[in-house]
DNA sequence: TATTGAAATGTTATAATATAACATTTTTGA
DNA sequence: TCAAAAATGTTATATTATAACATTTCAATA
């Protein structure tokens, strides 16, 4: 267990594609070494929400699934997101009220850290385990028992700087 | 600038009213040095947010203001929301879409930390520098040039654990 | 103190986000 | 093959928040 940068900001003449392949590749994997369904209507949901590093809106994904399949309503969408939520796959940034590909579901992360861009509106991830460690002491100190943190921290990404 | 619990969590049994008392004096305070109206509306709102240490609904809020003053719509209370939030008055936790009064407006604190008890729902805040500080060292490393930081903690309180 | 522009509030409507409840279909496993 | 469980379909509604414009109140100053 390391401290790791599970989704870094990447340029936008990055090799998406290959984003979507990896994320893809290891939803599959992840979810059959699970004993989890990743149905069709399920990865669909995951390739949308990969579409960007920007996170997506359950309604945004809901247009577009109705273009491919009519039947489509919200809980078709929310009960997708639930599902990939479970597993891992999609983190929810609270305070957009939007859903993010996660970049790392393999080793798992009960805690990590979003960084979100104010400018371009990408969204990378950490797994750092000094902040956990400091948060876990910190509240330590108070009594508190932690379960689940949310770190989430509006700026602007290196890119963005220049 | 110091590490601060800017609110505990605080017994069942203490004297609620001295926390209303101190928040409404404080408030008062501070709205006058910055030239600002804390209208009776506004007022009126803060003391319902302080009607407990658990994070109020929006609409919550209304329900009550209804009673009071029939005109009473949603605007009314995101305005006096968005007032206050803007004074520093009360913060909004993202993760409950809700609200809580500010135990410590007066030192200014542009990062809380919000620990959340989910056995008895109460909110306590700190504005903990080290935590701010490793938070701006670790993505300083990446580029990143953090803004406002949420940090929204979910556990149970040591008066919860025993 | 009368005027006026800005701030605050009132009012109606609607947008955006999410879940409840129940029906039907598909999958799994005995 | 059959029954239970899981997934999806369907309709309705709950929850959270903002847009747009009208009216009232307030504060400055002419
Ligand atoms: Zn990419
Ligand atoms: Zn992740
Ligand atoms: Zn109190
Ligand atoms: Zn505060």
């Amino acid at each position: 267990m390391k401290n790791k940068v599970i989704m870094p900001f990447r340029s936008a003449k990055h090799q998406h594609r290959k984003c979507q392949k990896i994320a893809l590749d290891s939803a599959k994997k992840l979810c059959e070494s699970q004993g989890q369904r990743l149905t069709p209507l399920r990865q669909r949901v995951l390739e949308l929400v990969w579409q960007t590093h920007e996170p997506v809106k359950a309604y945004d994904i809901l247009d577009q699934l109705k273009d491919e399949h009519s039947s489509s309503a919200p809980p078709t969408v929310y009960r997708a997101l639930d599902f990939l939520q479970e597993q891992g796959l999609v983190h929810k940034i609270e305070s957009l009220n939007a859903y993010i590909g996660c970049g790392g579901p393999d080793e798992s992360h009960e805690h990590s850290q979003f960084l979100i861009c104010q400018q371009c509106g990408a969204v990378a991830e950490l797994d750092d385990i000094d902040i956990t460690n400091l948060l876990n002491e910190k509240v330590s100190e108070l009594g508190f028992t932690m379960q689940t943190g949310m770190v989430e921290i509006v700026g602007v990404c290196a890119i963005c700087n220049h």
